[in-house]
RNA sequence: GGUACCUUGGCCGAGUGGCUAGGCACCGGUCUGCAAAACCGAUCACGGCGGUUCGAAUCCGCCAGGUACCUCCA
């Protein structure tokens, strides 16, 4: 048991013996003791977006699982290097040799630079992490502004003999590596296997084997987005910017690296391989892999066109959503549960959790107003130790939020003048909801009517006091005309002891 | 076809051998002129069949259903 001064200048107590984060590392298949390679510095990289397009429910997960992770290990008193990376280039929209660069693709088609295409949705993505109140990286790379390094990552691979060059592109020699190394351990993949059922190469491609991958690709004439490298004007295949950026800023070998389930295979694979291959040794200790966010069961994505961006979440314009969801819904809806499960997403779901998450913080803001008494009736210690059980269980979120339920009770009942709580319990317990709520799982009071300004207020509360005073006159088709007047218009209005409270 | 994973009450979602998570909805109550909101309380469960065990939602087997990856997808 430690004690330490918080940042509001209170003694905090903190068992620190207890707290041993386990979390599930792909790669074993099994939760393990998180241990860094170089405490107290941890180094963790995670799979962004490609930005071409806007970002969905299905961006928000890692993002905000990551976020957890992050928020977690500086609270643990880890000093951590987040990289968050941004593909700009290299990710083609299929396997084949024609297959088009996304961002080109999308240049293309709206008559624009590709790098205006980059800042338009980097711009979009960063405001949309922002409401989330997901925190910024450490450092957020560009694979295009990283060209030089994936050229010399190439080069490493061609001198160690894990790759050859063909008609200007570089492919990595899949079958070579696999007799030194294993490819295929993350995603339990058999390379024979894969051999066997894809022998048959159609002779069109510069590839040897169609399990070989491309580590820069000679650019067609049209295509645009080119730079110069010993092979050809090309540019680097897609799994190439992480193992160049990750080791650059991380090193050789580093704590953690994220991303979603569907990039286990062939993106992650591959990035083993590559590292590997270059260096010669495993560059990533743990691998963590969110699930998937489902829409009728079935997997939100691009390709499949069931995706819901951020922005029809946050203004309800989207089929399938009955009404707007704020970002905080959102965040909460998603640490509801546990981060390799799938979600599956419905407006009725989303429903719950604003419903659940308005009491929670309502619950919060009142904690913040208790007055302490002599003595607790109620049995609030044990909070934090099992708040933080929960996290270090491989940030268990929904757990943790049970858990400040069950508080919630006691602050219920206090706030009622029901029950009573000492001065050191309070202390704690409104230290307790505030790192979690507020600094671990990032969740925040949201700013109710957004926009309205101040003669506007005014016009509402004059109509709530003339209702007052019809009240108070027992003339009640007048304040119930004025009621349900401003309850059609959208508004609720709460009667309390003293007056009225109203929200849109 | 190959590989991996999943199936919990009206809905969402934790839980890896015994002590019925939690949220939302519903129901009952408190409060209120009546409501709303808020608060309190109660009910409802582990896909099917078999096995291991004193005891299984939890371990094993079979069956049924579903999903993901094997092309690009967070």
């Amino acid at each position: 048991m430690y004690f330490f001064i918080d940042l509001t200048c209170k003694v905090v107590l903190v068992n620190y013996n207890k707290m041993k984060l386990t979390i599930y590392n792909t790669l074993s298949r099994k939760k393990e003791v998180f241990v860094p390679l170089h405490a107290p510095n941890v180094g963790m990289y995670v799979c962004g977006p490609t930005v071409y397009g806007d970002g969905h429910l299905g961006h928000a997960r890692p993002a905000i699982t990551f976020d957890i992770l992050f928020r977690f290990l500086i609270h643990l008193g880890y000093k951590v290097r987040y990289v968050r990376n941004i593909t700009d280039v290299g990710h083609l929209e299929n396997d084949a040799d024609s297959g088009e660069d996304k961002i080109a693709k999308k240049a293309r088609l709206d008559q624009l630079e590709p790098m205006e295409v980059v800042q338009y949705y980097v711009n979009r993505y960063h405001k949309a992490m922002e409401m989330l109140n997901v925190l910024p990286p450490s450092i957020e790379p560009h694979a295009s502004g990283h060209i030089m390094e994936q050229i010399e990552f190439v080069q490493k691979i061609l001198d160690n003999g894990f790759a050859y060059e063909s008609e200007g592109s570089v492919y990595f020699d899949v079958e070579k590596y696999n007799k030194t190394y294993n490819y295929g351990k993350l995603s339990g993949r058999n390379v024979e296997e894969m051999l066997e059922s894809t022998r048959n190469l159609d002779g069109q491609s510069d590839k040897r084997r169609s399990v070989d991958f491309a580590l820069w690709k000679k650019a067609s004439p049209e295509h645009i987005m080119r730079w110069k490298a010993p092979w050809s004007q090309g540019f680097p295949g897609w799994h190439m910017e992480c193992s160049a950026m990750g080791t650059k800023y991380l090193g050789a070998e580093f704590d953690i690296h994220g991303g979603g389930m569907d990039l286990m295979f062939p993106h992650h694979e591959c990035e083993i391989a590559q590292s590997t291959a270059a260096l010669g040794k495993e560059t990533v200790k743990y691998w963590m892999h969110n699930n998937m966010i489902t829409i009728n069961g079935q997997k939100m994505g691009k390709s499949l066109g069931n995706f819901i961006t951020l922005e029809e979440f946050f203004t309800g314009n989207h089929p399938l959503l009955t009404q707007a969801f704020s970002p905080m819904t959102v965040r909460f809806f998603i640490l509801q549960a546990q981060y390799r499960s799938t979600v599956d997403f419905s407006s009725e779901a989303l429903q719950a959790s604003e419903k659940g998450l308005s009491r929670l913080m309502e619950g919060y803001t009142r904690l913040l107003k208790l007055t302490s008494a002599a003595t607790s009736t109620e049995e609030t210690a044990g909070l934090r130790e099992k708040c933080e059980e929960a996290m270090c269980d491989d940030l268990n979120t929904p757990i943790v939020i049970s858990h400040l339920f069950d508080s919630l009770k006691s602050i219920n009942l206090v706030s009622d003048g029901k029950a009573t709580i000492s001065e050191i319990d309070l202390v704690e317990l409104k230290s307790v909801f505030k790192l979690f709520i507020e600094n671990l799982l990032g969740l925040k009071v949201e700013n109710e009517s957004a926009g309205g300004n101040e003669a506007y207020k005014k016009a509402i509360d004059l109509l709530l006091n003339m209702r007052l005073e019809a009240k108070q006159n027992k003339d009640w088709a007048t304040s119930d005309k004025i009621r349900n007047e401003l309850t059609a218009l959208g508004f609720e209005i709460k009667d309390t002891k003293d007056g009225f409270e109203w929200k849109i």
